[in-house]
DNA sequence: CTAGGGTTAG
């Protein structure tokens, strides 16, 4: 009956078939693919909705595993919960209207079987945070289990989700229902405000909080703060300035407003203004702090201008507010995006020297670092001696650089190994990056087989779901590799799930699909090209 | 409500 849900699967090494891109040339795959192509698995797969995270079609991933082995069933994790969750998730539906939502979920035995948790409340308000439709028929429906009562995060994540839809006029509905209920809290207010702001309705936000006596919040610091806050990272500084002066004979500032007005400054890409601003708050009698500094070094670091980074952080350590791991761990990542690996090296030494404190997103920098330097081995004494004996945590991106390293080294299995030890360990699940190594590892040696087997294994075992540069990964890979087939069928499915294309990735497979004749598909990317908005590449 | 990862090639 579901087709999309098969059992993992796991090749042992010792049958691992030739890997050759000649495989993908049996009459076989051929075949398949013009099935996958006729049968527009993308649109099939709307249908069928599965959970995003096992939307990858499974006809496509069946047949790129072609080799692949059965697992032992206590790897198969599946869960009564994740039932619950695919039942659900699968009565919703698709994007049909909230009453509709409603009517299907309360109508449903399982689901009314169902004991509601908050965080599977919260899980599924998150699975369709993009819906805002079904995102509202869930919460009625949650609302109207015996049992069950919001907590003022399901409200909240709810006032967020028709923000971001920009559905204004059923926010504020929402938000003043929630108001009669006394349920909102500062933190819907900053859901509201940074939507606004998001969506460059900057005065919205501004009137939310001259508002705040009507949700019974004060005007105070704190919620001042926020508006600013709000306001500078949606660049404007210049407004939140106005604001500040129009509020200061009421309320007073504090060390975090100028902090926040600092990195307002930098983002603006206004560095005389951000260190006026320190001067400013040591008028107010507040000591400009390591975050003040560091925020200022990382604004230098953008502008490459390393001899006023390295100012700034001896002054910090000559005059008591000695620089931390953030500051180091800034300084280091830009360098290496200089590629300057060896002076990044020197940071982290003298780091080491001034006995701060290092944490995990300072060794995942540094680990990166060695791997980028070429020193394997440091690195691993890093991970599996340093790390450990400082009691300081691993997590998924410290094992993703320790994968990327062995990956761009081609030592494939040790690769593997960590992945599998990943799975075991239980401490870190692998995400979407462990996997865009691995795959990008299998492309370079041509093993299309074992990108079908990672690719299945990620959907299948991990439930990830593909997103818009995997997707692009992919199809730029199958493109390069002269299979336009496969990126043709990943490139509808990327359609059918509302994951917009890039403007180059289109051209790239249009070029493809020409050279190979396949006219149909030619015409549908043109078509694509000209009714949907393409996003342009990330930087 | 204040500061920090990762992909990108022959």
């Amino acid at each position: 009956m579901d087709p999309i849900i098969t059992p993992p699967c796991q090749l042992s090494p010792a049958r691992r078939p030739p890997s050759v891109f000649t495989i993908s040339l049996c009459s076989g795959f051929r075949f398949i693919m013009s099935w996958l192509v006729r049968n527009r698995i993308g649109d099939t797969l709307l249908r069928l909705k599965p959970p995003a995270s096992i939307a990858l079609s499974s006809a496509l991933i069946e047949n790129l595993s072609t080799a692949s082995e059965r697992l032992p069933e206590s790897l198969d994790e599946s869960s009564q919960s994740e039932e619950i969750w695919n039942v659900i998730v699968g009565r919703v539906g698709d994007r049909v209207s909230e009453d509709e939502v409603f009517h299907r979920l309360s109508n449903d035995e399982v689901c009314n079987s169902v004991n509601l948790s908050d965080g599977l409340v919260h899980k599924l308000l998150h699975r369709f945070r993009d819906d805002w439709r079904s995102a509202l028929g869930v919460l009625k429906w949650a609302e109207s289990c015996k049992g069950h009562k919001h907590s003022n995060e399901s409200f909240d994540m709810a006032v967020d989700i028709l923000g971001k839809a920009k559905k204004w006029d059923r926010m504020k509905e929402f938000v003043e229902m929630m108001r009669r209920d006394k349920l909102v809290t500062l933190n819907t207010i900053a859901k509201i405000m940074r939507r606004f702001a998001g969506a460059g309705e900057w005065e919205e936000a501004v009137k939310i909080f001259d508002s705040l006596g009507g949700f019974g919040l004060e005007k105070n610091t704190e919620s001042m703060n926020l508006l600013l806050d709000t306001l500078c990272k949606e660049k404007r500084v210049e407004q939140a300035r106005a604001v500040l002066l129009e509020l200061k004979s009421h309320i007073t500032p504090n060390a975090h407003t100028f902090n926040i007005f600092i990195h307002g400054w930098c983002k603006a890409n206004r560095v005389e203004e951000a260190l006026w601003t320190i001067q400013e708050m040591k008028g107010h009698g507040f000591r400009p702090c390591v975050i003040s500094y560091t925020t200022i070094i990382r604004c230098y670091c953008q502008h490459s201008d390393f001899i006023k980074v390295y100012e700034i952080l001896s002054e910090m350590e000559a005059n008591g507010s000695p620089p931390n791991s953030i500051t180091y761990t800034t300084i280091m990542s830009s360098l290496n995006a200089q590629k300057e690996f060896e002076e990044s090296l020197r940071v982290a030494t003298r780091m080491k020297r001034s006995g701060c404190e290092p944490d995990t997103l300072f060794y995942n920098c540094l680990i990166h670092t060695l791997a980028r330097a070429g020193r394997l081995q440091e690195a691993e004494r890093v991970f599996r001696v340093e790390m450990p004996e400082l009691g300081v945590c691993i997590n998924t991106s410290t094992y993703n650089s320790m994968i990327a390293m062995y990956c761009h080294h081609d030592e494939e299995e040790k690769a593997v190994e960590l992945l599998r030890e990943m799975e075991s360990s239980k401490l870190c699940d692998p995400d979407v990056h462990t996997y865009h190594s691995l795959l990008r590892s299998c492309f370079k040696r041509g093993d299309v087989v074992e990108v079908g087997r990672l690719l299945k294994e990620m959907v299948t075992r991990h439930h990830l779901s593909l997103d818009e540069s995997t997707y692009t990964f992919l199809i730029q890979r199958f493109c390069r590799a002269n299979m336009c087939e496969w990126a043709y069928s990943l490139f509808e499915e990327m359609i059918s799930q509302d994951i917009t294309p890039r403007h180059r990735t289109c051209l790239l497979l249009l070029e493809e699909v020409k050279k190979k004749h396949m006219n149909e598909s030619a015409e549908r990317i043109e078509h694509i090209m000209k009714t949907v908005k393409l996003s342009a590449p990330v930087k």
